[in-house]
DNA sequence: TGTTAGCACTCTTAACCAGTGAGTGCTAAT
DNA sequence: ATTAGCACTCACTGGTTAAGAGTGCTAACA
């Protein structure tokens, strides 16, 4: 059995009535809303049929047809239009984006905010994989007798420090020294593989008391670059999920924030998908606890080299169209913001 | 009417039943339970009497009794006794908040993953109210042609920067002389101060070309200032409300995380609470959201100064002796930790 | 006078039942 | 191939009943 060009409008109209009105849907209704001159009665057939092909599903006997994942999905590929946001919510996306990008993170932070303002669903972002970055820039900064500011730069223009507690003597001379060698010997290089590499373990230097500073720094310098490495997780929206019916159930509502809340393994989820605006429909989720999710992820840039991501996460009834468009929206906005500065403002 | 001394062990019998079972108490078992040789219509006189007293509430006629906040309240202060924490699990708390001491955030944060975890109950932490911090150090760093790095540190240790893209030329010396300038200028002042006073605004040198950079950088500054005197929320445990029988409603699950999710105003609320470990029980509270929650909070201090607090909050039957202790601990062992140092460690 | 046994009463909860309505699947007619 | 008609299914609603827990009151008791 094929499907008929009929067929795919029946399939079409009870997907896209179930996504807003999140009820099952009878053969009578339908056939008043289709008004292409058809009975209940052939829309029954229809129907059977395409329940039968795996597009619909009962949830019991007398009860009218919901889409299957199946038919989310072919919804998505072939049936659903694009969605064009009106004006001013464009407008609206713009400037939240655009406006007082002084860190990464809180542009970031505020897209995912956005997100699920304007979707009503729970979103969420990661900051860049900085596995690509490299370092730029190194100091060592004397703050006072025994205090050393540890500052490390990327060439996306991340930057982090650490204050270090010094357990040898030293001068202004030597940390200057210090910094110097050390960018000259890594400036360039990943994060990554000055971890990986045990660079840092082996760094030596010809002088002697360098080496001592060294020493104290170290377990410094590798916390630092492994906090770099980590990627950030920001989520908003989480109480949206209690407006959505299908989370009416109190113990439905608890598997999925226990789920969401598990950050580290979110992240690695998220981390693990692809680029691009993917859509993956219930099932089609590796995670047994998304099995009746939808997640719709999109990647942005930095500098067009460094990859975050952002999404979104509901229940397979969502609005595909809608929802991708504004994801597509925001990422768009963010790759424009930091399309040549890696993180600063000079858009003014 | 007085509270007779059997009054009060009633008392405290229905309370310490209720908190552990959740559900109201009959005459008929509390009499069992009591073994005072007391009859079940004895107990429902009493009973009776602390109603009319305030402490006990009905359902419903045909239920049994339950604690009012009231209640609460005399049990908090007279009737509860000191829990003992049990050894191994104060090794747990002094272990994680004690061990790998790199960033107070971080230890915070720990800090409060440890109490939701122990106490099943959602936990928060604020980091310190930086209003009485003090600037140490300022420095300008030059990274590359355009960028430099403005950082600063305070008197706890606390150190921010960001990158600041330059419109106008500048020399590695002028950098370093206006670090000192200022420096010397802001060290020992209140960050609070130095932003209300507008003396960033009114900042000027006698040399022309380090006017023009002050001018590049000044809305930086401000920025970086403002940042550092947010104060930082954590919760965790947020999905523990879920296995909370007085939340199995969903209705009231999705008052109380939207209450939590309003994180600016929350964090408002715990601002604005006295120091030390006050509790405050469902209708003690002054928002309307926190009416049948009660609250617990604890400060934790910094080099003895700077003040930051965390605690719980959870439905009005909770371990309040228990809760407490754990709190206390736990706030002992920050306190311990971030004596001296400020937030580096030294203690190995 | 404080305590207690006894009993009628209240109220919730669960189970059961019938009625209703939405929707299906099948069959026979068009 | 389409459709009208009809029997059937099943969730949902509202009402009834019975059970159970617990109270409040009264009268008797130490």
């Amino acid at each position: 059995m094929d499907l008929s060009e009929r067929k795919l409008r029946i399939l079409q109209a009870i997907v896209g009535d179930f996504i807003r009105s999140a009820e099952p849907i009878g053969s009578r209704t339908l056939s008043k809303k289709l008004d292409m001159g058809i009975s209940p009665a052939t829309i029954r057939n229809e129907m059977s049929d395409l329940e039968e092909m795996g597009f619909l599903t009962h949830p019991h006997t007398s009860a009218g047809r919901v889409p299957s994942d199946k038919a989310y999905r072919l919804y998505v590929n072939n049936l659903m239009q694009k969605y064009e946001l009106p004006e001013d919510e464009k407008r609206v996306i713009s400037e939240k984006i655009t406006k007082n990008v002084t860190e990464l993170e809180k542009t970031i932070q505020r897209a995912a905010s956005l997100l699920s303002e304007l979707t009503n669903l729970t979103s969420f972002a990661i900051t860049p994989n900085q596995e690509a970055n490299q370092l730029k820039y190194i100091n060592f900064v004397p703050v006072d007798d025994s205090t050393v500011i540890l500052m490390l730069v990327t060439e996306s223009g991340k930057v982090s420090n650490t204050a270090v507690k010094m357990k040898v003597p030293y001068t202004e001379e030597d940390l200057t020294l210090l910094s110097k060698v050390m960018t000259y010997n890594y400036k360039g290089k990943m994060l990554s593989e000055i971890l990986k590499l045990d660079i840092i373990k082996n760094f030596e230097t010809d002088i002697e008391a360098m080496n001592r500073l060294v020493e104290t720094i170290r377990p410094n310098f590798i916390s630092i670059l492994e906090d770099m490495l980590n990627v950030e997780l920001f989520m908003d929206g989480l109480t949206n999920i209690f407006s959505i019916p299908e989370y009416n159930d109190i113990e439905k509502a608890k598997v999925f924030l226990e789920m969401i809340n598990k950050k580290k393994h979110f992240t690695d989820v998220l981390l693990n998908r692809e680029n691009g605006v993917i859509i993956t429909i219930g099932n089609e989720n590796p995670e047994d606890a998304m099995r009746d999710c939808s997640l719709i992820t999109a990647t942005y840039h930095i500098n067009g080299k460094l990859v975050g991501k952002l999404g979104v996460i509901g229940p397979t009834r969502m609005k595909y169209d809608e929802v991708t468009s504004i994801i597509e929206y925001i990422t768009e906005n963010i790759n424009q913001t930091f399309k040549l500065t890696g993180g600063d403002e000079d858009d003014e």
